[in-house]
DNA sequence: CCGGATCCGGGGCGATACTG
DNA sequence: CAGTATCGCCCCGGATCCGG
């Protein structure tokens, strides 16, 4: 999932290592926008997988899983473990990963005021 | 495709018919996002098919192609046609398409000030 | 309770070749 | 010049089983 190129492009957006597009192959992913919003919300307290799954209607175990595993790979989620039985294993956002809801968040307000336009649009381009 | 158990809730963002998840699978297709870009910096300006191409490394003709279509369909951009041949077709950003490209471009700046972070983190990650 | 391992289908995406 | 058609790979993501 992760593509791992080396050397990050910084000046041209174009670049194939452009950090945009990078950066949207992990937000696009399914469920990465909607972990980011659930712990954001949650911030600074910690939320626990059960917890996540809970109010992420529809993600499956490996999905949840995979996805705060990428999410924790790439700094943007913290992982935090209690060493008991049952285990318990708590989630929170970085400082990284909150800075990225912010702009998360824009597009989001955008989604919410729009999307009725993309699917008018759509729909009279069925009619055609 | 999708399954429609019934009317969106319209507060809930974590319905299965969320809008920002619905945008992000448009935006996150891998071309998407660098249209968009081309296009707001010509803006008010047309481009066309050709120019596009060249200023895009990497993408195919089809996909090029492909990704514009939908971008009409979604009614982001414009497509205009003269009737010459060999033929000429000019793309340029709606207004829509113009205001989407404010939170977009948010999220370039997000990724050119972070993805070095977040290439820190994987390596790191890579160590252990 | 948390999540790794495996199997599998579908779709995004690329390469190439062909039309008007 | 600007597409469309076809083929096929890859990998996301869902279901299920299992392990600590």
């Amino acid at each position: 999932m992760t593509t791992r190129p080396k050397g990050a492009g910084r000046g041209d957006l174009f670049d194939p290592e452009c950090p945009t597009r990078r950066l949207l192959d992990r937000v696009g992913t399914k469920w990465t926008s909607m972990v980011v919003k659930v712990l954001a919300e949650a911030a600074p307290d910690e939320v626990r997988f059960a917890e996540l799954k809970r109010r992420i209607p529809g993600v499956s175990q490996k999905m949840l899983s995979t996805t705060l595993h990428s999410l924790v790979r790439d700094g943007l989620v913290a992982r935090r473990v209690e060493p008991v039985v049952p285990p318990r294993v708590h989630y929170r956002l970085t400082e990284l990963g909150l800075s990225l809801e912010t702009p998360l968040a824009e597009l989001r307000t955008w989604a919410e005021r729009h999307m009725a336009e993309i699917d008018r649009a759509n729909a009279a381009a069925d009619d055609a």
